[in-house]
DNA sequence: CGAACTGTTGAGCCCTCTCAACGTGAGTGG
DNA sequence: CCACTCACGTTGAGAGGGCTCAACAGTTCG
């Protein structure tokens, strides 16, 4: 098996875990049904009852729960490395939907594969758990910022956040990204409306911090950006594998 | 080894893995190194390299992330069963803080524990990642409130999921339940001040749907809080064992 | 070439915040 | 046993951040 073109999750987890031979193709054998899907056809429907999860090849997907009177909170947003819908299959109920925004490619992973994969190699089951608690304290993150933080300083530190994200992946640096993301998909991910997302964006453009326009994030200033999130990327990056 | 006074833990993973006389000997083990704690007393400072995590025993705990300018941010209560500070031992750092809210009784548990558990009985590895999903759901759920829920709504999520969550463990009913909370803590929680809170708190009650008071929380009307709320608490329950 | 989606701007309003004050009960020390 | 403090709860008044309603421009696409 070669190992030249790692998949992004393997990337990933390799930061976590230094991965032998046996667990690197274990790995990999996760990734043998390929699929692809289409932009803005839902992979997976909120209430619908899943069996398999996907690990996400190439392209932009997002979470989010429908609410009873129509309104829409995004939960987070998936890049390549990420996995789709693993809670819907664990908890056996899709409390949310998925939704790619442009044409996507994953790889299909069915429970009982998860869990002989985890027969195999205990310490993939360890790394995996890693993967996940990373997830949520993304969502821990924005949920701080729900609370806590003012409508420009969640916009920065949302921007921020997934600069560093994407630049893990090799898709961003700190100067900035593409992003394929409106402003409607900003304001329900920050829990603002569009109109004011407009407004935000527009005020961090004057004041020379960051440019969002034309599916392009530019990183205008930085470090005064940082400042005004208080953005920490401790929880994104893994400084050194916890095992050996 | 008796098995007739099952852990919290044990309890709700049962409700999702049948789990062996095996794997409930390698549960059991996990609970061995039982500690005490103080209220009040931290258990995990924000910033903190942490190596070891924690099983919740019997009282409170709240989860918490200090922000640069003083505020508080509470991610989630807490409660027997459920895992303390597992992600900080997995991310090999502290993002956020623990404190007890009484005291409390806790089992250590190291990451190499975890390691060799999950070596013994994968089923266990999978049990486990339900179970931090499980807890994702809930903040997934409290993310959703902060953004697209107002005041009134928010808090009477919030309540329901907390008597769902007593329920489970056999601390609650769809009467009411005892609770250790401020209205301080419940501002922090749900990203209001403690004085719109009292206010809010105080509408609830007049309209005759929940009253929080003296530490005891009354459902005056279950079946209209739960519309109020839009609360649907299939991501708390499990209504079968996915895996055989 | 109309329809649909996205972005932009203005005006007014309301939910929730901040500031300020006061009440109550549990400790605690003199 | 009383004064004092401290934590928690309660209420009022005014301010402000973000929402809603309304309108319009640019693009893409069938």
């Amino acid at each position: 098996m070669m190992n030249i073109a790692a998949s992004p999750l393997t990337k990933k987890l390799s930061a976590f875990v230094a991965l032998s031979e046996t667990e690197l193709a274990v790995l990999e054998r996760l990734h043998q049904r390929r699929k692809s899907f289409s932009a803005g056809r839902d992979l997976v429907h909120q209430g619908q009852s899943e069996q398999a999860a996907y690990i996400l090849a190439s392209g932009w997907v997002v979470s989010y729960k429908i609410q009873a009177d129509g309104s829409r909170q995004i939960v987070d947003f998936q890049i390549p490395g990420d996995f789709l819908g693993l809670r819907s299959v664990l908890l056996h109920t899709s409390d949310h939907g998925i939704e790619p925004l442009v044409d996507i490619e994953a790889a299909e992973v069915m429970a009982s594969d998860l869990l002989q994969a985890f027969a195999e190699t205990p310490r993939l089951a360890t790394a995996i758990l890693w993967a996940v608690s990373r997830d949520e304290a993304m969502v821990v993150e924005h949920l701080v910022g729900l609370g806590r933080r003012d409508a420009d300083a969640r916009m920065a530190h949302f921007l921020l956040e997934l600069g560093a994200r994407l630049s893990l992946v090799g898709m961003g640096s700190k100067a900035g990204y593409a992003c394929p993301l409106t402003q409607y998909h900003l304001a329900d991910a920050l829990g603002l409306s569009a109109i004011h997302v407009n407004r935000v964006l527009r005020k961090l453009r004057e004041d020379a911090l960051v440019t969002f326009r034309d599916g392009l994030v530019t990183f205008d200033d930085y470090g005064r950006l940082i400042e005004l999130a208080d953005f920490d990327p401790a929880y994104l990056d893994q400084a050194r594998p916890l095992l050996p």
